[in-house]
DNA sequence: GGGACACTTCGGTGAACGCCGAAGTGTCCG
DNA sequence: CGGACACTTCGGCGTTCACCGAAGTGTCCC
């Protein structure tokens, strides 16, 4: 295996796409599961257009990225939800580091929005994501001791809940992924992306700001204490 | 959160310690489990004493690689289980371009045991991962249709077949890590990690070469007959 | 002590890469 | 049709970084 491991060549090719601050800025700010225009991208990193075209190039051809374009636009978000879970975890990986106390007022205010509630691609994070995941645990409908897997109840509870679990497909039903405001696991997968549409359509929280914090609404409490028993007014 | 977002520094800056094709092959090297010296990964690189041992320095400053230096020898391994995780989970990310043909003969025998059995980090993978993780799922001893962790009989087995489970730290008990020869995932985890050093232990398995790979004993053949019902002759 | 050995430090070289502004392409809309 | 707009391409600039060999440090062993 000496000298030019495929293997190693092309670890090295997709961490070095990640590798720059300003891809990684943007692959961040694609978490928030939106599609984002190349013009919003650039503001955002505050680097020319087109320094952030020849970066969006980059990421499409690597694959992780996907792109559509709308007349004059050109629209990007995470090619699958794998490159996402790839990037939250590598993120979540140094959160340790990245520790750092907020400058101003306003960013302390935005900070401690999306430390109650936000979503982590397509689904639930923050205070809100934990809660969430901490009263399924604890009604036995989900099993994080052992692993990380609904239960038989579990699956029951979605149906009877309204909220159709897709089970085609290679994604797992149920995922762990590292919250780095809590620093402890949430529910991802297709459970946890089919639970934040669901709360999203439905209105139980809904988005606050151009960012990716979301807050609790007054049906979404309601909601939250009648299925989950979950108390939803402390995330206010 | 315009220009310089700390994240996307951190982020960027882990990144940036794998993408490098050098680093990257160290990083998948480590993954067998064991300590390597300087000199021994340079050789595998092919590049200068000199070279690696300043990309050592970088890995070791980054915290991916923790390192014990006994006499003249400088020993570098994974910092911890979660390094372990990231590295494997990216390099199976991209598993479908590397599925590139063994040129030499060597190599091809290499890559088949390789293929039949091999350890991952700390646990087993390979047609032996795959072929053990499937039988403690038919068993009804893992749970992978809503997720991925033990059951309550799985438990029990662990405990009735010797093998302990350390159920401190946060270390999951069960976690799915992705075959990159199978394309399907096997038992990683506290519980991937004990099944592991127990089956090298009691010589169910031994590894063969200077490389991860590893062959099922006749006694690993019976064992795992005895307690999972499984053909491992099938796996010579 | 002295030589073999493993690793590290240092200076220098060449290539890769992120950045910008200017000019170009394609779309939208009055 | 023509101007505003979103994005892309291009040339050039400056920095970063992987690499090497040579020289240096520390360890082992005869």
């Amino acid at each position: 295996m000496n000298r030019k491991d495929p293997r190693a060549a092309g670890l090295a090719r997709l961490a070095a796409l990640i590798a720059d601050e300003t891809r990684a800025a943007c692959l961040l700010a694609l978490l928030d599961g939106r599609a984002w225009t190349a013009g919003e991208l650039a503001r955002h990193c505050g680097v020319a257009a087109s320094t952030l075209s020849e970066h969006l190039g980059k990421l499409v051809a690597g694959g992780l990225l996907a792109e559509e374009r709308q007349g004059r636009h050109r629209y990007v978000r995470p090619a699958d939800a794998r490159v996402a879970q790839v990037v939250e975890d590598l993120a979540s990986q140094i959160a340790p580091g990245a520790a750092e106390p907020p400058r101003t007022l306003r960013q302390s205010g935005a900070g401690s929005a999306m430390a109650r509630g936000r979503t982590c691609y397509d689904h639930l994070a923050g205070r809100l994501g934990i809660a969430v995941t901490d009263a399924l645990t604890a009604r036995g409908l989900l099993r994080q001791d052992t692993g990380f897997a609904l239960t038989d109840a579990g699956l029951r509870w979605f149906g009877t809940a309204g909220i159709p679990l897709d089970r085609r497909g290679r994604r797992p039903l149920a995922r762990a992924c590292l919250d780095w405001t809590e620093r402890r696991p949430h529910l991802a997968g297709v459970a946890g992306a089919a639970l934040c549409s669901h709360a999203l359509r439905e209105q139980w929280c809904v988005r606050i700001g151009s960012e990716r914090a979301v807050k609790v609404t007054d049906a979404g409490e309601r909601a939250l204490s009648a299925l989950l028993g979950l108390d939803a007014a402390a995330l206010r």
